[in-house]
DNA sequence: TTATGTGAAGTGCTTCACAGCA
DNA sequence: TGCTGTGAAGCACTTCACATAA
């Protein structure tokens, strides 16, 4: 080991592409689910494999994080499994809020993925007054108790509760409005299921999640080749 | 106009990137708010505005699809708008099957804005016995009478049903089978909520909406720039 | 011998800058 | 004059191919 790549591991200053970071999640599922079967030891095509990729990709994706390897073997699971949660940052776990109790962000409620991969909902807001008090710990995804509250204080509640990431499943008309606001109660990334761009500080990360959009990309592909 | 233009509107052999595709839902959305509040013509910059990108990607993703526009003017909405769902391939209605009657699956149903771009869910599938039947035409965005089907007959039904996209929102464990059952059905697109790499025949296009991924992806730049 | 790590080549997308038209 | 359409330049990601190390 060169302590050029030294430098890389502990400083972390290296710039990892966009692309890469994306699928280091992948690699990281991947990978708890190699532990599960017992696996310890795993080469790049394995991997590549599991995640739908190619092997170049995985080494390549993996050696932005340092030597993470060794050659002639392979990579140990569980040690690059941590290493990959450190990266993401879900070596900790997070604070997560979710705005909008509908039927869309009922059903993130329910879904475990969430507190499985290191997310905490600890907060859940909505417009509804009809809605506002509903108990929402029926997974145990989310802590005992919790139940929606009102956004008539979200941005001092937001701060009260330390709140990192917040899900905005809110109609669109109101999203913008909505995304304001919590920017005000601190919170700097968002992920969000309304079909609008977000127009909010340089600061603050956006990722939208947008399902009709990808309807779209695959009837596009259907209409050539169907 | 040249009539090597007029090839490219014609023949639509060229060739469009993949992000560009991914972009032109988002831009015909955009047409439809610009329509709805009455604006007739746009210009490149307006449009990326309200799409959150720049003026010149918007020029350059719309001259792949041909010569829309009118030097000194811009582009006229409602034409631009049905050219892109001309190309997207939702010039006519497209039918979809949702597999999957859990959390997730029954919030897709309640979801409008499927019916409005173009996509009819004319079938919904459960394992579940005590499911099955269920009545699930609550929203008027599925036909009247839609229930619940078993999956035993699967193949057969996507077939009789015409359906051409599948949405699969079932458990990683039976997403692969699901999928293979899907795709000896006749379906050749499948938009997949299960967070792993489905293996299909190349000619299967296949799109994967992973939420836990792009929450752990703001986790990783929270934890550089936060 | 085997599998990683990595410069270099290849590919594809974005941005620039201006020619081309209305 | 104003805005589109587009080669060309610039940038980023992927793939290749092999030196490197166990």
């Amino acid at each position: 080991m060169t302590s050029d790549s030294e430098q890389k591991r502990t400083c972390g200053c290296e710039r990892v592409p966009e692309q890469t970071v994306s699928r280091l999640p992948v690699y990281r599922r991947c990978l708890m689910q190699a532990s599960a079967i017992g696996v310890q030891v795993i080469n790049s095509l394995q991997l590549a494999q599991m995640a739908g990729t190619n092997a170049a990709q995985v080494r390549k994706d993996l050696s932005y994080l340092g030597e993470l390897g060794t050659r002639g073997i392979g990579y140990d699971v569980a040690a690059l499994r941590g290493h990959l949660s450190e990266v993401l940052g879900v070596g900790e776990r997070r604070r997560v809020a979710l705005i909008g109790f509908g039927r869309l962000g009922g059903s993130l409620l329910g879904y475990r993925g969430f507190f499985e991969r290191g997310f905490d909902i600890v907060a859940v807001f909505d417009v509804d007054p009809v809605r506002v008090g509903t108990l929402v710990d029926w997974h145990g995804a989310v802590p005992k108790g919790l139940t929606v509250r009102s956004i008539e204080h979200i941005e001092r509640d937001l701060l009260d509760l330390d709140v990192e990431i917040v899900m905005l499943a809110v109609p669109m008309e109101v999203a913008q409005v909505m995304a304001e606001r919590v920017v005000r109660g601190g919170v700097s990334a968002i992920l969000n299921f309304a079909p609008v761009a977000l127009e909010l500080p340089e600061h603050v990360l956006v990722r939208s999640v947008d399902m009709s959009t990808d309807l779209q990309v695959l009837s596009y592909h259907l209409s050539r080749q169907g």
